[in-house]
DNA sequence: CCAAAAGTGTTCAGCTTACACCCATGA
DNA sequence: TCATGGGTGTAAGCTGAACACTTTTGG
């Protein structure tokens, strides 16, 4: 048997909730669901659960991602955790708070029905339950942050994609608009973007011309003490 | 009796630990002990305890800011939680990281030592227990970046202070030298320090005039789009 | 009177912002 | 041919960085 360190102190429930991202090439969205135990059963809610004597927060959260989409690969950051004594009407429950990018391309849409849940705009947010509002405007900062400083953005985009499809993700997650060319040469003078010999027409007669971003280069330079910054 | 909601799920020890800087007047040091019970009684800690059933995360932090220093407004935010399922070799054990700012003129020196608490400088840390420097370490980028957009490096100055000092202070933080003329320009330029009719003559002839941070005209800036950045 | 720290202005480069027209093409 | 979205360059202002000398005064 374990030796018993610890004997005396109070355990707790610890819970894993996660603000899961999605751009569906217009929107900046929030997946949610109907909760589906007490208390608080049929509510808005993040998704979540518990975490297992086993398991650490982190791979709690990639269980809770893979056993909603079947991804495994899904970038995830932790945000915070939340621990009000209340905060959870049913026992005292801390939880831990992770944003995680999606492609919503990549999603199996089937998959998100069979488990009740939805997107939903950020820009018109439900009532969610207990602090979940709260650990979305923590998430939608700290999104804000990393897209700015960190090629993060590009999680949410295929894996070829047109700038302005890039300049419609930021100005989504900064709820705002940019001027194309101050935009696209910031982007395009990084030079980690590499310009593929192919449009995409489907939202113009002249089209687009595709990108992707070039990982390989985009480390290289940061060894060399480069900085992503848009 | 309590409805059991969450019965099946398991429960988990939660700490907190806090990493405290504290500001000599010429050195950046964290207050760290010698922790004094099983396992790795001896060794190098940051200062830490269990939440108990009945308090917050938050509440928790204070109780242990204010068990070690006998203070009770102290500058206090959360970092991270840790939760690695084998991070702490006594018992499975998730610990909430928060960093807090003291001025150490305040401090009561006796209460610390009588604690086994002493202070070291961030530049030569020594190795602590299980993921603390670590913790450490994300606690000195998190005070970076709030030092530089938010006026959070006078919670570790005296009420007044000199722009010297104050300088050094930000040297310390981001341990690098800075131009005077430049840094007292932009310092002065936002117009949030309030120049007293008095002069520190401790450290030169001469003398450096007091300052102290005008709170209220602070907040006022702030009502109005003003954007603290040093 | 002198050593030592406090205090003071200006210039240049680079970045951010503002701004308006031509291009390509499918319908 | 025309409507629609894609793509391009330049000038002005602002911010950050570099840089050296004067002032004060206790010892």
């Amino acid at each position: 048997m374990e030796k018993k360190y610890y004997a005396g102190h109070s355990k707790i429930f610890v819970a894993v909730d996660c603000i899961i991202f999605g751009w569906d090439d217009s929107q900046l969205k929030l997946l949610i669901l109907k909760r589906n135990f007490e208390p608080a059963k049929g509510k808005n809610s993040l998704i979540g659960g518990f975490v297992r004597g086993n398991e650490s927060l982190d791979e709690a959260a990639r269980r809770i991602l893979f056993e909603l989409t079947g991804l495994t690969d899904i970038y995830l950051e932790q945000i915070n955790a939340y621990g009000e004594v209340d905060r959870d009407p049913g026992e005292r429950t801390i939880s831990v708070a992770y944003f995680a990018l999606l492609k919503i391309q990549n999603l199996d849409a089937e998959l998100i029905k069979q488990h009740g849940a939805h997107w939903v705009p950020i820009s018109s947010l439900p009532k969610l339950i207990f602090d979940h509002n709260q650990m979305v405007q923590k998430a939608i900062h700290r999104l804000r942050r990393r897209a700015k400083s960190e090629p993060t953005g590009f999680e949410l985009l295929p894996r070829k994609f047109t700038l302005p499809q890039l300049q419609g993700l930021y100005e989504e997650i900064y709820q705002t608009s940019f001027d194309n060319r101050n935009f696209r040469r910031k982007v395009l003078y990084m030079d980690i973007l590499k310009r593929l010999n192919e449009k995409d027409k489907s939202t113009s007669k002249k089209g687009a011309f595709y990108y992707k971003f070039d990982r390989k280069k985009y480390y290289r330079l940061l060894q060399n003490g480069f900085q992503f910054d848009i």
